[in-house]
DNA sequence: GGGTTTTCTTTTTTATGCCTAAAAAACGTT
DNA sequence: AACGTTTTTTAGGCATAAAAAAGAAAACCC
């Protein structure tokens, strides 16, 4: 049985994984900057999950999931999202507020708790960030997402989700009146810093290019 | 903040508070058989404990529970039952499956989750297995019971609740058609052993003395 | 008051997970 | 190819938490 922390960083490492369109490993530092430790703390654990053969690495090499590692992590994902669908459309819970919660009832232990779950809120697709999730088998849909940073001017989008799911940040895009599904116009763009006008319902908002890197378009 | 040990402990000091109708306190021994660890492993916790004011004991004295300490003990039994009550009502899990994974859910640290989670079931008052859960001010109604093995022969009674949250013991209850609510009449009983013999829904079955203390009537 | 039980104290054990500091390897640039 | 920079690894240590064993001390019960 995975401790909390090895479920974490599994989590971590496919995370990291899924950002661009191949798989070229995850480095240490990288990892140990996500989870906001130090890498060596990092290289620790990394020998306990290659013990437990769910990572593959090898010194100064990249890190890896193994096939094992991948269902598991997979499946810690399909847990935090239906959880986080869970409260937002059964409890009621804002937008913004279903992370922090899900990051506890996603190591619950137990399979069928995870499958009558999945029955009961109707095998939903995605949570309500956007993001798809994995269904029992362990496959989601992977939908080809641009930052809208990297849209060009006078071109139109729909968003499908956000890349941080911190309170801070979602409040201020439910602030912008965004939300999934929002069609955004880039209106214009700054040179001096990237930072852009868009249209979103008939109201025009200037974002910074931080922030326009943290939504998610198609 | 708790760790899951301390509050498995206040949870089972309540608990062996609850039994019998007046408080007498709790002893290290029993405690300690009733979480199956050594009585000396006890002792430290409740020095934890009293430190942290959650708990009132002295040396050679009996455990009680302090007005914080109750107020969280209650807490967490009520997280435990509304995740019964929720896994059984709306995700169809069995009267036997459902303590094992509310062991687990009872945990999660979130206040808010728990009042919406009790809202959504519409505010129950009992859990699957007939157990009273306390309301947000953690106040419940506390019906004085009788073991089954207490009734005297000719008597009819009615099940309210079961001692014992095992899938052994709840298997075996359903095997001998008992469940929550029914009319249970003590025919025979045996001096020898203590057997009784009791009518369930027009049928007769022997049950040994040991059951009938796991069964609470009134 | 003597024996039994309970409690207390001290010392170990096991398991996690993190850190600092310094060495080692890899990379990238000229 | 040599240099400095960055990344990764190692080594050693620390903190926390939980539990247990063992022997001594205290309390309880006739």
């Amino acid at each position: 049985m995975l401790s909390i922390t090895e479920e974490n960083y599994l989590k971590a490492i496919l995370y990291l994984s899924l950002e661009g369109s191949e798989d070229l490993g995850v480095g240490t530092n990288e990892l140990a900057q996500s989870l906001d430790v130090k890498p060596s703390s990092v290289n620790d654990m990394l020998k306990k999950l290659r013990q437990k053969e769910l990572i593959e690495y090898e010194k100064y090499g990249k890190i890896f999931m193994s096939e094992q590692g991948k269902v598991i992590g997979v499946q810690i994902l399909r847990k935090h999202r239906l959880w986080e669908t869970f409260l937002y459309e059964k409890l009621d819970f804002t937008w913004d507020e279903v992370h922090e919660v899900a990051e506890q009832l996603e190591h619950i232990k137990s399979d069928k708790l995870i499958e009558k779950l999945d029955k009961f809120l109707g095998y939903p697709k995605n949570d309500p960030h956007g993001d798809p999730i994995p269904n029992a088998l362990g496959e989601f849909d992977f939908i080809p997402k641009k930052m809208l940073a990297d849209i060009e001017v006078g071109r139109e989008c729909k968003m499908v989700s956000v890349k941080d799911n911190s309170a801070a940040f979602l409040n201020y895009v439910v602030e912008i009146g965004l939300g999934i599904n929002n069609e955004i116009k880039v209106v214009s763009k700054q040179e001096f810093d990237a930072s852009i006008e868009i249209l979103v319902n008939e109201k025009i908002t200037r974002v910074s290019q931080k922030f326009a890197q943290h939504i998610y378009v198609v």
